[in-house]
DNA sequence: ATTTACATGTAAGGGGTTACATGATTTG
DNA sequence: CAAATCATGTAACCCCTTACATGTAAAT
């Protein structure tokens, strides 16, 4: 149940339509939770039906741009979900389980597509330390700004783990 | 596309009934992909279907156990599968999405919860090194053990990503 | 007027989650 | 024989993915 809620603190940061947030999800919230139009539209459905979000005045026609904005019901759904217990995901990765069926039926042709998610990796990097330097250069920062970037932070590190992970493990694959 | 993977993976490592595919999973492959006895059971219907896997002669009726092995059709998808250009998935982590939320409508109550969070990590944690003291120690190994190790080392080093991240942000929080 | 971009949707299919149903076997 | 356990399965729901459909506005 997070999309919903990515979308919420999406139009509390700004009232927007179903394409804007698509677009803003692209370039922000989406690193960590992405979405299609498809997905946006049907959940401001669901949100605007349970009371949560609001269309602003403005011309209800097909194909004619339609802003929401948050009422007080979804940002207390919104501030609850932040405190709620809620574990971790589990695990689900199709890399790690495809080195333990190359143990099995051998690695052949495993050691390009390692490479390949390798250098992946370090784009995806470089793209979130772009973002850094540009959005959180030196001078001391609001709360708001340190929270975004502790999130950021935790995405640069996800990718250094699998750039570590993926250097130390390809000298097992010499299929080259 | 990855659950009829790991089960073909499980089934070449031994033939199996769905039931203790369940198991086995619980124990191993679903540290990495979890499944329940629903997903399994659907997946070895459409397996056998595809002419991957096939039951061993055994009684066929309900509430008896029905074994299946691996035909070398599914061997040749498992071995295709190995080395197919797959990009990682996306990364969609609540977490992370929840500290975002917090930028906007306040952390609290987030730091219990971050700390609830940063303690399942820390058991999990011990859950894989014992497991890797256990399985992986000291004495050479083969190749199929290496690359086990690599697997469970890469779920290691997840978690201990976590509780680094974890323990960096929780000074953040302190609301208690 | 046609094309392009903007904007909102519908439809179909896949996979995961949870709850429930039912048959067979073992144990007290 | 009753209860617990083993074993296989059904059903419903939700979310994500992909492809497609349709209407409006701006550009040439």
């Amino acid at each position: 149940m997070s999309l919903p809620h990515a979308i919420l603190t999406a139009l509390l940061e700004k009232p927007s339509s179903g394409l804007e947030l698509t677009r803003r999800f692209d370039r922000s919230i989406g690193y960590f939770w992405p979405a299609t139009h498809q997905q946006i539209y049907r959940e401001l459905a669901k949100l605007e039906q349970s009371g949560f979000i609001r269309p602003l005045p403005q011309q209800p026609s097909r194909g004619q741009k339609r802003e929401y904005e948050v009422l007080p019901e979804g940002r207390a759904e919104l501030t609850a979900w932040v405190a709620r217990a809620e574990d971790p995901r589990a695990v689900r990765d199709p890399l790690l389980l495809r080195l333990r069926a190359a143990a099995v039926v051998g690695t052949q042709g495993l050691g390009d597509e390692l490479e390949r998610h390798l250098r992946l990796h370090e784009r995806q990097l470089a793209e979130y330390l772009a973002i850094e330097e540009r959005d959180f250069a030196p001078p001391v920062r609001s709360a708001e700004a340190r929270l975004q970037h502790l999130v950021l932070r935790g995405g640069i590190d996800l990718e250094r783990y699998w750039i570590a992970w993926l250097t130390e493990a390809l000298p097992e694959f010499t299929d080259r």
